[in-house]
DNA sequence: TTGAACGACAGACCATCGGTCGGTATAATA
DNA sequence: TATTATACCGACCGATGGTCTGTCGTTCAA
C-alpha cells in the first residue's frame, strides 16, 4: 500500500469513526483491530501511533461519546435564567429528547448500543458520562439546597440516582426500539411512560419537592415521538 | 498426563470453581482458558466436553451465582407469615445482610467483583439475578397492590427499580470496601448509610406507602457491621 | 465373554488476535 | 541543505480460544 499521510486529527477521528461503527455492529470484543484498521484505511503502525492499545481506543471512543452528550446539554447548563429546578428539569428533558427524537443515525446507534455484545462499550460510555455529568448535577443540587428549592441530606447520592435513572430509561428505550412487532413496541412505550412517571415521583420525593415538580416530559410525549418515528421508518421501507 | 475420569457433576463444578477464582482475580478477559483448565487439572478436551465456549463458562458461572443468591433469600420467600411489605423488607434486608456481614470468603468475593476487570462477569451475574428475582418481586408487589398495602400503576417498573437499587448499593458497598484508608472507609460508610435512606424514601413513595414503611436496616447498622469487620481484619493482620 | 456404542478425556494442532519492531517516507526545523 | 521529529508501513511474534483426531474405560445386549 502506498504511504498516506493525513492530518493527525483527521486520522484519529477516522480511526474512531470506524471503530465506533465496528464496535457497535460486532461488539467490542468481536470486532478485531485489523478490521478496524483496514476499514479506516490505515495500518497497524498508524494505529499504534495514535492509540497505545485496543483498550485505549475504546476509552477514547467512550470519551468522545461523553463529550458529545455534554455538548448536547451545554445550553441548558449555561442558561443563566434557570433556577436549579428548571435546570434539572431541562437537563432531564433534554437528555430524554436527545434519546427519542434525534437524528436517525444516533437513533440507530441507540438501537445497537444496548445489545449484550456492546456491554463493555456501553459501560465505558456510562463511566465517562458519569464522570463529567455527576459533578454538574451535584453542583445544581447543592445550589437548590442552598436557595431552599431542594431539600436533601445527600446531594451526591441524589445525583447518583439521577444518573442511574437516566441510564435506566436508556435501557427501557432500547427495549422499546428493539421490540420487533408493533405490539411489542406498544408495550415497551407504555412501560417507558410509566417508568418516567415513577422516576418523576421518586425524584420529587428525594429532593423534598412538591408533587409534580420534576417533569421529564408530558404524558403521551414518548408515544407521540415513537409513533412519529415509526411512520417515518415504515415510509422509508416502502 | 494420565487420564483421570471423574463424575461429570464434580468435574463441572471443579471447572466452575477454578474459573470463578481466576475470573475474579484476573478478570474474565485476562484469565485464559488454559489457566483455568490447568488449574482445574483438566484438559482442553475435557473442558470443551462440558462447555461449548469460554463465554458459556462465564454464563454458567453467572447462573451459579444467581442460584446461590436466590437460595439465600429462599426462607424469606417461603415464609407464609409475611405480608407483602414484610416480605419485601425481608428481601431487602436479607440481600443487604448477605452483602455486609457474610462469610469472609464471600466478602472477599464482593471486594473483587467490583473491580473494573470484572465488569463482564458482574454484568452477567446481575443479568442472571435479575432474570430470577424480578418475577418474584413483581409477584410480591402485585399481591401488595391487591390487598391494598401497596399502591402503584406499574408493578414491573417498581420491581425493576428495586433491583436497580440493590445493584447500586452493591456498588456503594464495594467502594466502601475498596477504600484504602480508614478515612476513605468512613466516607464510604456515610455515603452508604445515606444512600440506603434515600432508597427507603423513594421506595416508600413509589409504592404509595407511609413514610418509614420500607426499612432496609436501622440507621447505624452499616457502620456497626463495617467497623466490626474492620476490627476482625486488623486483628488478623497483627 | 465378547464387542459395539458411548461418554469422558487427552493433547496436538490451527487460525487469528492484540501487540511489537525495525524501517521508511514526509514535514518541520536549523 | 542537513538533521531531527513525525507519521506511517507491514512483517512478525507469542498467546489465545477453539477444533479435531483419537484413546481409554464403562455399559450392556447378544
Amino acid at each position: 500500500m502506498p504511504r498516506v499521510i493525513k492530518h493527525p486529527e483527521i486520522r484519529r477521528e477516522e480511526l474512531l469513526d470506524h471503530a465506533q461503527a465496528l464496535f457497535l455492529t460486532l461488539g467490542y470484543e468481536k470486532a478485531s483491530l485489523n478490521e478496524v484498521i483496514t476499514a479506516a484505511g490505515a495500518s497497524k503502525g498508524a494505529f499504534y501511533h495514535y492509540f497505545p492499545s485496543k483498550e485505549a481506543l475504546l476509552e477514547a471512543l467512550a470519551e468522545r461519546f461523553a463529550r458529545q452528550a455534554l455538548a448536547g446539554v451545554q445550553d441548558v447548563l449555561d442558561d443563566p435564567g434557570l433556577d436549579p429546578l428548571g435546570r434539572l428539569n431541562g437537563l432531564l428533558a433534554q437528555s430524554r429528547r436527545a434519546k427519542i427524537d434525534t437524528a436517525p443515525e444516533a437513533w440507530a446507534l441507540f438501537e445497537t448500543l444496548f445489545r449484550p455484545d456492546n456491554l463493555v462499550l456501553f459501560y465505558r460510555i456510562n463511566l465517562a458520562a458519569s464522570a463529567s455529568f455527576s459533578p454538574l448535577l451535584v453542583k445544581i443540587i447543592r445550589q437548590g439546597v442552598e436557595d431552599g428549592t431542594f431539600r436533601t441530606f445527600d446531594p451526591e447520592g441524589v445525583a447518583d440516582i439521577v444518573m442511574q435513572f437516566g441510564m435506566a430509561t436508556q435501557g427501557v428505550i432500547a427495549k422499546a426500539i428493539a421490540g420487533g412487532s408493533d405490539a411489542d413496541m406498544d408495550v415497551a412505550i407504555e412501560a417507558l411512560e410509566n417508568r418516567v412517571r415513577l422516576y418523576e415521583i421518586a425524584l420529587d420525593r428525594i429532593l423534598g419537592l412538591p408533587d409534580g415538580s420534576i417533569c421529564i416530559g408530558e404524558p403521551g410525549y414518548v408515544r407521540a415521538a415513537m409513533t412519529a418515528r415509526r411512520r417515518t421508518n415504515s415510509g422509508k421501507a416502502q
